[in-house]
RNA sequence: GCGGGCGUGGCGGAACUGGUAUACGCGCAGGACUUAAAAUCCUGUGUCUAAGUGACAUGUGGGUUCGAGUCCCACCGCCCGCACCA
């Protein structure tokens, strides 16, 4: 039985679509556009099953919206900085640069043997000064914008990658990439001024309803909205000292009267002065500051405090006094580091409470509940009640005392209303070598002195010491040294590099006119951006969406682009997942060291372990630890790249994990097959049973071959839906019905070969954006000798759409009891007749009365008896 | 703890706005072709079953409805996100 040969036909393809420039595009205000984009890949070495997931999804998307007619933008690039490269060059001597330029031809090889529809001639790679001299120009606008600026500020350190990490970046007290517990540290830092767009990013969420509802869920948790008020305490001071006034934020104004302490945090500027005279409170801020800020850390750590014996005045009852602690619970990073301590009415405070002994006053009790005789047990009441015990508050609900309390505030000269935000700002110095560097100068006259855009680009030196411990850009003997751009003095650079995040924040934009000696020219922005569709991982729900986010807004400010939001639909595709396998001794064994011998058995093949029994493990994440993964390359190497392809998109839904099988790839290897024979082998005698190309349509056409033709018609339709919603696993089954249906054809009807050919060449057209080089091959089969890539759609015939028999169901008391076949809109009167006529139906109505009779024309008729 | 999502055959999954549950595929079983195997093709395949035009089935228990996988309530299980955020 002779197979399809993909080899031969997928080199073929690819090298007749690049020759062409088939996937090359330009502006053309003739037509729509359409920007479709995948997350582009980090350079790690070979591409992994998760990329081929990814790139298929989007590859079946480009082809579609092209062959609709699309003006189609399909771009592929490198993010290419990033840590790995310099711990590649401290274990293989190898400079970053040329590691990642050897990763990145391997993976292109790899990318290219997939047979996506890429425009490859605006390939860009991040680390190229090309691309990376235009952030620095972004940078420096941002500085003139306000958007970026340098503050001392606690950060994250991380111990193991000796570099500062974002807020976002920080997982359980646990750098994200290193795993090792962050430590806190006071540096001078640059920051992106992301708080400024708080709410704007909090509010277009609405306008992204082409995003998956959890990713703006996401981030909206992220943003962390509190509205509230900022309410004042007067001090005097310790003996005699200078008093002043503490600001709290609180988001439970109307508990106010409940309050019975303040805290501070321990590095809130008032701690800090206060232990100057007061060694107590030194060793207590110390012993803050050390306790770990991992998961377990905090979830044992018990609230403790320290009484500074300051007494601050209650700002609505001038007889209370309230004392002032600092508390291991507060967070300088959080509102104003300072909070009203409400015991009755927050956990938290209420543990606080009852270890230092504090009063405990409740004001808001339950609905129904008698006041007097309400008391606080050990945990804290938090739903919705009447305010009690609270002045003019009392006999309010909580809303309407939020209200109220606020409203006097201004009057009281007591505080304000206000909002806070859980999203800081985003801190994006890096103390690492392979990033972009931060284009300034440190002059010990000027201060900060912008690098001067003629200078630009900042370029990395190339005889950096890897090996060393510390920034390597700081170790260089020379690269540091420069001019004060300002007065011309011996100056120092700035010797940290770009959060890698800033390249992945605009890299969609440069795809717009890659090539250009700006960032990107305007008119290509305005005709291509938004992206209309985005695809990639969900691990990217928060920090690159949401920083691409922002800095699309912050390059709005600078004039750059006229959008607000840059990926307008976004598609989150799940994880490539497959077994686990581990040998008798527990160590993991990789796929192709196993035989599996049945469900959930196996045993291991030869080789140390040979022949011994495996414990099969449920399928998880491919990951190398694990050992659980399959290389795209011997797949493709195996199937072609078609079959790979077919197998991502025929099982599961884009959005959920999919589960790597070896059934899975062959089931979607034999239909590869199957297409490619029914195409060139049509059923015997040859040649006699498919039409040849360019026969007009029969007068007339059997029943049977009738009956296709309309399903054919109806697949088109139903395909073409499928697309439009990205339901690929339902497009896949459509598109297998329809084969199974031509097969059923009979030779000898009439026109038979004629729909075959319709058929046949339907399920070409369909298939192609999923397997485009089997569908190349089948359509250059089929006769035509034009490129089946630039062909358009294909549009159902409306005539072929209208059925003029439907088949109806007939329930007796909602339970089937048989189908009926009826013209299509039979009144009612009709349908009931016929229904009532049925032998089942009458057997089941055993003749009792009935009792009404619901009928919905076309679907389903109901006899109630 | 808070928030969100999901539970359908042996497995992955279909089922549009409540209207014939299990499409399509995988696996399995039987058969054809073959000296044999592979490949391919055909048939069958939710469970029970007195084998019926039968009963029961979409995590569990209730409810709404002529009719519920789909809507509502409670519970169980799994997954994800956040978490001393005042």
């Amino acid at each position: 039985m002779s197979r399809y040969n993909f080899k031969q036909a997928e080199a073929k393809w690819q090298s007749v679509w690049e020759d062409r420039g088939c996937f090359a595009v330009s502006e053309d205000a003739d037509k729509p556009k359409y920007y479709v984009l995948e997350m582009f890949p980090y350079p790690s070495g070979r591409i992994h099953m998760g990329h081929v997931r990814n790139y298929t999804l989007g590859d079946v998307v480009a082809r579609y919206k092209r062959a609709r007619g699309f003006n189609v933008l399909h771009p592929m690039g490198w993010d290419a900085f990033g840590l790995p490269a310099e711990n590649a060059a401290r274990e293989n001597k190898v400079h970053p640069a040329p590691w990642t330029e050897q990763n990145i031809a391997t993976m292109r090889k790899q990318l290219k043997a997939m047979g996506l529809s890429y425009d490859w001639s605006r390939e860009i790679a991040t680390c190229d000064p090309d691309y990376y001299r235009q952030e620095q120009k972004m940078f420096l606008d941002f500085l003139e914008q306000g958007l970026v600026y340098r503050k001392e500020s606690w950060v994250n350190w991380d111990p193991v990658e000796n570099t500062v990490l974002a807020n976002e970046q920080v997982i359980d007290g646990k750098g994200w990439r290193s795993g090792a517990n962050v430590e806190n540290r006071f540096l001078s830092q640059w920051f992106m001024n992301i708080t400024a767009f708080s709410e704007e990013l909090l509010q277009d969420l609405e306008t992204l309803d082409r995003w998956p509802g959890r990713v703006r869920l996401m981030q909206e948790k992220w943003i962390g909205r509190s509205d509230g008020a900022y309410m004042f305490f007067d001090f005097d001071g310790r003996n005699g000292g200078q008093g002043g006034r503490l600001e709290v934020f609180t988001t439970r104004p109307d508990t106010i009267f409940g309050a019975s302490f303040c805290a501070i945090a321990a590095n809130h500027p008032l701690s800090q002065d206060l232990s100057e005279d007061d060694a107590n409170l030194r060793a207590f801020i110390t012993e803050c500051g050390s306790a770990g800020t991992s998961e377990a850390a905090i979830e044992t750590a018990e609230k403790v405090g320290y009484d500074t014996g300051i007494q601050v005045r209650h700002p609505f009852d001038d007889k209370r006094t309230l004392p002032l602690y600092v508390a291991n619970f507060v967070l300088m990073e959080y509102g104003t580091g300072a909070i009203f301590g409400c015991p009755a009415h927050d956990q938290r405070d209420l543990e606080f409470a009852r270890k230092y002994g504090l009063d405990v006053i409740p004001v808001v009790a339950p609905q129904e509940t008698d006041a007097e005789s309400f008391v606080i047990g050990d945990e804290a009441f938090t739903d919705d009640g009447v305010l009690i015990n609270s002045a003019f508050l009392d006999g309010l609900g909580v809303e309407e005392a939020k209200s109220a309390i606020i409203e006097r505030l201004d009057a009281a000269d007591a505080g304000r209303p206000g909002v806070n935000y859980r999203l800081r700002d985003w801190g994006i110095s890096r103390q690492r070598y392979w990033g972009c560097p931060i284009p300034v100068i440190h002059c010990v006259d000027c201060g900060i002195v912008p690098v001067p855009e003629g200078d630009l680009p900042v370029v990395l030196p190339e005889d950096a010491d890897l090996d060393a411990s510390g920034n390597p850009l700081d170790n260089h003997p020379t690269w540091k040294d420069a001019g004060c751009p300002a007065c011309g003095k011996p100056a120092r650079r700035e010797t940290d590099t770009f959060d890698t995040f800033f390249e992945s924040s605009w890299y969609f934009a440069r795809f717009c006119s890659p090539h250009a000696d700006t960032a990107f020219t305007r008119e290509a922005a305005d005709y291509w951006l938004p992206v209309d569709q985005y695809i990639g991982g969900i691990e990217h729900a928060v920090l690159h969406l949401l920083y691409s986010r922002f800095f699309t807004r912050a390059l709005k400010q600078c004039g750059y682009l006229g959008i607000k939001e840059p990926f307008e639909g976004l598609l989150t595709q799940g994880m490539v997942c497959h077994e686990t396998y581990r040998d008798e001794n527990g160590k993991w064994l990789y796929p192709d060291e196993v035989e599996i011998t049945g469900y959930k058995s196996a045993r291991a093949l030869e080789g140390a372990q040979g022949g011994s029994a495996v414990t099969v493990g449920r399928s998880e994440k491919m990951s190398k630890s694990r050992k659980n993964v399959v290389d795209p390359e011997s797949i493709i190497e195996t199937y072609g790249a078609d079959t790979a392809r077919l197998f991502m998109l025929s099982d599961s839904p884009p959005d959920r994990d999919l589960d790597w099988t070896e059934a899975g790839i062959e089931g979607a290897w034999r239909y590869v097959n199957r297409l490619w024979r029914m195409v060139n082998q049509a059923p015997a005698p040859p040649g006699t049973f498919l039409a040849a190309i360019g026969v007009t349509r029969p007068d007339a056409l059997g029943e049977h071959s009738q009956a296709v033709l309309k399903i054919i018609h109806r697949t088109i339709v139903a395909v073409s839906d499928d697309l439009d919603k990205f339901h690929f696993n339902r497009a896949v089954a459509r598109i297998r019905e329809l084969t199974n249906e031509l097969e059923d054809l009979s030779p000898e009807e009439e026109g038979a070969d004629w729909v075959m050919r319709q058929g046949l060449e339907t399920a070409v057209y369909l298939i192609g954006p999923m397997m485009p080089h089997l569908a190349e091959e089948l359509w250059h089969s089929l006769g035509h000798q034009t490129l089946l890539a630039d062909t358009p759609w294909p549009e159902a015939e409306a005539d072929q759409l209208v059925e003029k028999n439907v088949t109806v169901a007939v329930q007796v008391n909602g339970k089937l009891r048989g189908t009926l076949d009826l013209p299509k809109d039979s009144d009612d009167q009709t349908a009931e007749t016929a229904a009532l006529a049925l032998e089942n139906v009458s057997a089941a109505i055993a003749g009792k009365p009935i009792r009404k009779v619901i009928i919905v024309p076309n679907r389903i008729i109901n006899v109630v008896v």
